[in-house]
DNA sequence: AAAAAATACGAACGATCGTGCTATTATTTT
DNA sequence: AAAATAATAGCACGATCGTTCGTATTTTTT
C-alpha cells in the first residue's frame, strides 16, 4: 500500500468509528479536495471542480462545509493532519538530538516531493496567502509555525544532547533547513530539476556538519 | 523619486518615442497589472479588477491584449524587463568576480523585498505555475533560467579571477544562494519575520565566505 | 479642416463562481 | 416496520469570469 493512501483509510476508519455516512463521505471529500489542492493550489481549488472529480452534485458536496473558506479550511487541517502522522510522530520516535532532527527532514522532503508530485501546501499556501489576510491564511500561518517550532526545538534538543555545538544558533540554522526544502520544491516542481534532490541533502547535511560538534 | 517609479516613467517615455497614445496606454496598464500581480499574483489578476483599478472600462483594457493570457504574458515580460534595468545592468557595471556577484544578490534582495511589500514575481509565479501548462508557465520559466544562468555565470566568474576557490560548485553554490532568497521571501511576505532579512544577508555570506578563496 | 485610423466604451454573451432553497432519497433511531 | 433524521440532488440566484461586437470618440494623417 502507497504511502499516499494510508492517511486517507486512516481518516475513513477514524470517521467510521465516530459517526456513519455523513463524516465517511465528508473524509473521502477532503481527501480528494487535497489532491486537488496539491496540485491546483488552495485558490484554485473550486466546489465544481471537486464535485465532478467525486461524481457527486455541487450542493452536495458544499452541504457539508457551509463555506468554500470552510472547505479549505478543512483541506489545510487536513493536510495538517497527515503532516503530523506522516513526518512528526515517526519523528518522534527517533531519540533526541540529531536523529530526531535528521528524520524530521527526510520525511519532510519526501513528503513534500512525493511520486504524485503533490507539493507541500505549507510551501504554496505561503506564497498564495501571504497578502491575503482571513480565517484561511491564519490556519496556515498557525500550521507552519507549529512545523517551524518543531524543527526548531529539534535543534535546541540536539544542541542541549551535545551532538551539535553550542555556539549552533537555532534560529539561523532552521531558516537554511527551511530555505533549502523550498529551494527543492523550487526546483523540482518548477523547473523540473531532479537533480537537485541531492543538491539539496548534501547542503542541508553541510549545513548540520557545520554545526556538528567536535566531540565524537 | 522612488526607485518604484523609475521604470514607470522608463516604459512611457520609450512608448512615447515609439508610437502614441495606444502604446502610452498600454504602458500603463502593463505597469498597474504589474502592481496587482505582484500581491495577487498572476492567476489573481482579473481583467474587471484590473479595469477599475485604472478607471478605465473592460473592453477598453482587453482590446490592448486580445486575451488573458497575453496579458499576463505581456506582465512577465514586463517584469522581466525592469528585473534586467534594475538588477541585471546595475551589475554588469561592477567588475567581474565577487563584487559582481554580491551586486546581483544584494539588488535581487531588494528588489524582492521593497518597501510596497511587492513579491518577486519569478518566486511567486514559480508556485503558482508549477503543475500548469502553458505559454505563461514557458515564458516564467524562460525569465527564470536565463536568471539562474546569469547568477551561475556571476560564480563561475568569480572562480575564474580567483575570488572563489577552484573547488567551489556554481550549481551547488547557485541552488543555496537561490534557495536562501526564496527563504527571506517566504519569511518576510508569509509570516511576516522582518527579522529575517539579516539571517538571510548572513547565510548568504556565510556560503560566499565558505567558498572565497584562501589568497588575499 | 476633412478623411482615415486608432482607441475606448457599453452592452451582452455563455460559462463558471459560491451559495441558497426545496424535494427526494438514504440512513438511523425508535 | 414506522418515524425521525441526515444526506444528496436539482434548480436557480446574483456575481464575476473572459470575450465579442457595434458604436462613439479620440487621435493621427492627409
Amino acid at each position: 500500500m502507497k504511502l499516499e493512501q494510508v492517511s486517507v483509510v486512516q481518516t475513513i476508519q477514524q470517521a467510521h468509528a465516530a459517526q456513519s455516512k455523513g463524516a465517511l463521505t465528508k473524509a473521502m471529500i477532503v481527501d480528494r479536495a487535497l489532491q486537488i489542492a496539491s496540485h491546483q493550489g488552495l485558490e484554485g481549488l473550486t466546489v465544481g471542480h471537486l464535485a465532478e472529480a467525486l461524481a457527486m452534485s455541487k450542493s452536495g458536496v458544499f452541504a457539508h462545509f457551509g463555506s468554500r473558506e470552510e472547505l479549505q479550511l478543512a483541506v489545510v487541517r487536513e493536510y495538517y493532519r497527515r503532516f503530523e502522522s506522516r513526518v512528526f510522530e515517526p519523528a518522534l520516535r527517533e531519540p533526541k538530538g540529531l536523529p530526531r532532527l535528521q528524520k524530521m527532514i527526510n520525511l519532510w522532503m519526501q513528503t513534500s516531493i512525493q511520486e504524485l508530485s503533490a507539493g507541500c501546501i505549507f510551501i504554496s499556501g505561503a506564497v498564495e496567502f501571504d497578502d491575503r489576510a482571513g480565517p484561511v491564511r491564519d490556519e496556515l500561518v498557525h500550521s507552519v509555525q507549529i512545523w517551524r517550532a518543531a524543527l526548531r526545538r529539534a535543534i535546541e534538543q540536539a544542541i542541549e544532547v551535545g551532538d551539535l555545538k553550542k555556539a549552533c544558533k537555532p534560529e539561523v540554522m532552521l531558516f537554511q533547513i527551511y530555505s533549502y526544502v523550498q529551494g527543492l520544491h523550487h526546483d523540482v516542481r518548477f523547473l523540473k530539476l531532479s537533480k537537485s534532490v541531492e543538491i539539496a541533502t548534501q547542503s542541508i547535511q553541510h549545513v548540520i556538519e557545520q554545526n556538528r560538534s567536535s566531540r565524537a
